[in-house]
DNA sequence: CCTTCGATATATCGAAGTGATATGATACAA
DNA sequence: TTGTATCATATCACTTCGATATATCGAAGG
């Protein structure tokens, strides 16, 4: 779920709508460029709940709380740039509230939601909030879909009148699963032995 | 489009609702399970603009045409049984005519509606439609959105301010591409080779 | 200087897809 | 006979996508 998504970015600072496509292309992976009709509807729908809050509309005077903090030294010629020019048009900026981080944790846990590749992805890119027992449910939960998948999708690529074309498909498709599953296995094994990170595997 | 894919397989053969959804699992491969909230919508939108036509609806006794030549020896013994045991409800099997074959070739071979991986996958899996030339064309296209998509992914995951979690998901990601990226220049050179086929691919 | 272009920014629309659920028939096993 | 699994159609509310409209600002170029 986007929900997930904006909430978890908003978890480490606040945003606007802007701003969250273009971190949720830069730091989630996976999401080329999520829709405006899918997330101005979002944050609406959790202003709503009262998951989140606006902190400052209109003129957008809180540049540099909002832009700043980017990148270090470029920070403070962005917020000057930005308070000097009067600011971007109606800015929006959104922060997270109390209920809100307690739905976020509730979300991000709650292994009964838990399905695509893309919205796994999501909840591991967010793995720093999980507790190590929660992420390795989650993975083995995962594991086990990718298994029972890579069997469904073997068997489908050895049925008979399939053409080349179809079973070459079927066959990358099949590699692709295994992609993944090699992929949990390692982060597993990771979490299991209990070493520090996984920052310095080179490939 | 779930239109392509279900034009693509009533080129083959009639089908039901039910059928295409697990045709479209077993055939077309990364399509686990359409819903039937598309599925039907979309039949009875291609009833409606004329692309397919309902044969046989109502009290199925058609079953021997529509459930008969699944697999050989087998089709004799499931006809009797459909026929004997008067058959499903009512089973609402489609044909695809003329306007719909054309309106079929037209949608595969056009190159501006070309996105997802999802959409893409479906298009090589039913590349026995297309012609060499426009194969070709499709897998460069992708081929070039892939680079590009592989350069922004590779950037993200070389972020600061990353941390392990998000890094590691990002490189993931990275390797997806790559993954795929191996797989069109694998066919590409296939296909400009001109060698016969890709059947003899063992891993 | 002025105009065009690209990035920033919010917002809404229709179309398409999902997941859940309702309904009912048939086949098979306990 | 009594479940229960599979087959089959259908609809619902909701989410997401892609396109489009609108507006501001900075930079580049004629």
């Amino acid at each position: 779920m986007l929900d997930i998504a904006i909430l978890g970015l908003l978890m480490e600072r606040d945003h606007h709508g802007y701003e969250i496509r273009t971190q949720l292309r830069d730091r989630l992976g996976m999401w080329a460029n999520v829709s405006f009709g899918s997330i101005y509807p979002a944050l609406a729908r959790l202003e709503r709940y009262g998951y989140v809050e606006a902190v400052a509309l209109g003129e957008a005077r809180l540049g540099a709380e909002s832009t700043g903090s980017l990148s270090g030294e470029r920070a403070s010629l962005r917020s000057l740039r930005t308070t000097q020019g009067l600011g971007r048009r109606g800015r929006k900026v959104y922060r997270i509230t109390e209920r809100g981080r307690h739905e976020f944790m509730e979300l991000l846990s709650d292994p009964s939601t838990l399905d695509s590749s893309k919205n796994f992805s999501l909840r591991m890119a967010l793995g720093k909030y999980l507790t190590g027992d929660l992420r390795v449910g989650l993975l083995e939960r995962r594991r086990a879909d990718l298994v029972a998948r890579l069997a469904e999708v073997r068997a489908g690529a050895q049925n008979e009148q399939l053409d080349d074309y179809a079973r070459n498909v079927m066959e990358h498709a099949a590699q692709g699963v295994e992609l993944d599953l090699a992929w949990i296995d390692d982060w597993l094994s990771t979490e299991r032995t209990g070493e520090q990170s996984f920052a310095q595997k080179t490939k």
